[in-house]
DNA sequence: CTCTGTCATGTTGCATGCAATCTCGCAGAC
DNA sequence: GTCTGCGAGATTGCATGCAACATGACAGAG
């Protein structure tokens, strides 16, 4: 489904390596292959990329402005990392703002976003019936609620909303797919799927805010996520 | 509490000159010196400046970011141009997720905060009084504004509503002031300074969110927004 | 043994050169 | 007269060189 691959949301779009980088940095940051707080160096990017310093600084700065690495004035960038209560806060946002986003979007959802949310909803079930992929899986339900938060109408809501809930990402790393809340939120993006189809935002809305909550439950002892 | 003084919420924290090239063209957009849609030349601005290309580069990515610019590809940035429906939106997203880190910023408030808003407060009041400088009026408001935001205790939180609310300022170029909803802002200001404290939290959200509804109110009829 | 001052190293931040891409105007053909 | 193709100018995007700052080790004094 076309989908912009690189461009996401807020169209920082740049030049075309410095998408690339970019793309690949996010994929190593979400997939876990940088520790949190690890250290990204430039030269070393750079040289392990093929490309030069500037698009890799690009990239950097990007990743920052999201929210994804801390940067210091003169000593670079690292990945974040976050503590529990900070994983608690970001849940607790993502259930006051990310319905409303839905809301928002459904009455918008056109013939082919709803399409495309059958088919990740049926990637994603047809997954956790055989055995769990956990990377292929938190890459589908991010394509699967980013296209509500892309579609909500408001640019700079999807902005910052892209915020709140990408950073996230990052502390997916030890996550512990618990079986009964994995069900849990497969069906509620059935739900989701259903109430798009119905056009019916408030209930769209109401199925995204219990399942967030009941996500941030999920994972309320722990130190990871499972923001699935 | 160490306080960050130029770096703002998202740290995003560069150079020096980068950070000056930043708040320049934050400040000239703001103040409306750049039209809406208006084409930023990198080499213009550097020139103008007395800086060199790469961190005017880099203040323009990180204005892309943040929603106050629209880069494309090959073609550079240009200040981004509201519809009336998008300033509509935008301050219904303000309306509710600012009051939000309000409630959540109030508890943390530490001596310095309150008094600077007092502060803030008092000066907005004599500016009113006296003949008003609407660009200064806009400057003191978003720093009273800020200071909710920055003190939310949730990092993430404080980079969404950047992008929320910092994109309104760009619409303020031709903003009438209408006194009656000057004064009503004005006292709504006082609120959230006897709120903050009192350290009532959820009296300081009531108060915001009004405070936003009213102004997205007075803005109804023009394409000018008045978010003060 | 501990602490401090100095120095070497590494990394970022800024400046500049070069190539690729886009835009716009103009000439020529139909 | 209109449309198409070409070319010059301009602007961004990428690569690289240089200077400033931060970090860490080591030597020397107390």
């Amino acid at each position: 489904m076309a989908q912009e691959q690189a461009g996401e949301a807020g169209e920082p779009a740049s030049g075309d390596v410095s998408d690339r980088v970019y793309a690949e940095l996010l994929t190593r940051i979400s997939e876990g292959e940088f520790a949190a707080g690890e250290r990204l160096f430039e030269q070393a990017l750079a040289r392990q990329l093929g490309v030069s310093r500037t698009p890799v600084r690009d990239a950097l700065k990007r990743l920052a402005a999201e929210g994804l690495v801390d940067t210091t004035p003169n000593k670079g960038a690292q990945v974040v990392s976050f503590t529990a209560e900070d994983t608690a806060a970001l849940y607790e946002l993502r259930a006051q703002f990310e319905p409303v986003a839905c809301r928002l979007a459904v009455p918008r959802l056109g013939e082919e976003d709803l399409a495309e949310l059958e088919e990740l909803d049926a990637r994603m079930q047809a997954i956790v019936a055989g055995g769990h992929d956990p990377a292929e899986l938190t890459g589908l339900n991010n394509a699967f609620h980013a296209i509500f938060v892309e579609r909500c109408g408001n640019r700079h809501l999807a902005i910052a909303l892209q915020a709140l809930f990408r950073p996230a990402i990052v502390t997916r790393t030890f996550r512990q797919y618990d079986p009964r809340s994995l069900e849990r939120s497969m069906q509620a993006h059935q739900q989701l799927v259903e109430a798009a189809l119905a056009g019916d935002g408030e209930w769209a809305e109401a199925v995204m805010r219990s399942h967030i909550l009941s996500t941030r439950h999920a994972t309320a002892g722990t130190t990871s996520d499972a923001d699935v």
